[in-house]
DNA sequence: CCCAGGATTGACT
DNA sequence: GTCAATCCTGGGA
């Protein structure tokens, strides 16, 4: 791994690298979060991203510096939590299994099962109470909380899901085998 | 100014 | 499996 998960040079890396350095790593917010069981990785050069026509007031954030949080609304409903990397380029965190604080995310999440508690980026940033109150955020200091990972999981990587531009691009990671992944690889 | 469509989810057939 | 909910962005006129 490039640098530490605290140092600004672990998040300035390409997008790609990124998105598998961070399955692992245990994200913590306001007392909960998890373990990063799945990423994707959106480029500026990128026609699914929401940089590729240039900076506007809602990714302000993905050209700003590394390390900070870029959400975004999605669907008129659902906040989508992303690390912002190079300039323009940002890794959607898309699933945790989950480890801190499982009853106040259960308590969120109105009894939903564990295994899909934070399986999907909408209902992850619901269980941690992500909103776009965090756009711009710095995830390298409170209440942000990043650990290291014990050591490199097995990755998988496979089709980034939902879009629907540039669809051969394999740039979705995950733990492979995790029960919390929000869809399988294939 | 207008309006099609979206990095999703959950309810329902 | 299908589909509506919901809102706000941004491209095009």
């Amino acid at each position: 791994m490039a640098s530490e998960l605290t140092e600004t040079g672990f998040f300035d890396r390409r997008a790609e690298n990124v998105a598998r350095d961070l399955l692992g790593v245990t994200l913590g917010f306001c007392g909960v979060g998890g373990v990063i069981v799945e990423t994707e990785a959106y480029h500026r050069d990128d026609p699914a991203s929401h940089s590729y026509r240039g900076q506007t007031p809602r990714n302000a954030a993905m050209f700003g510096p590394a390390g900070r949080a870029y959400v975004y609304r999605s669907y008129g409903m659902h906040w989508c939590l992303n690390m912002v990397c190079q300039p323009g380029s940002a890794v959607l965190i898309r699933a945790l299994a989950p480890t801190l604080g499982l009853e106040v995310m259960r308590a969120r999440r109105g009894g939903l099962a564990d295994r899909l508690l934070c399986s999907g980026p909408g209902r992850l940033a619901a269980a941690l109470g992500v909103t776009g109150a965090e756009d711009g955020a710095d995830i390298m200091q409170p209440p942000f909380r990043l650990e290291p990972r014990p050591r490199e999981p097995d990755i998988v990587a496979g089709a980034r899901i939902g879009i629907t531009k540039a669809v051969d691009e394999l740039l979705r990671f995950g733990v492979r085998g995790s029960p919390h992944l929000s869809k399988p690889f294939r």
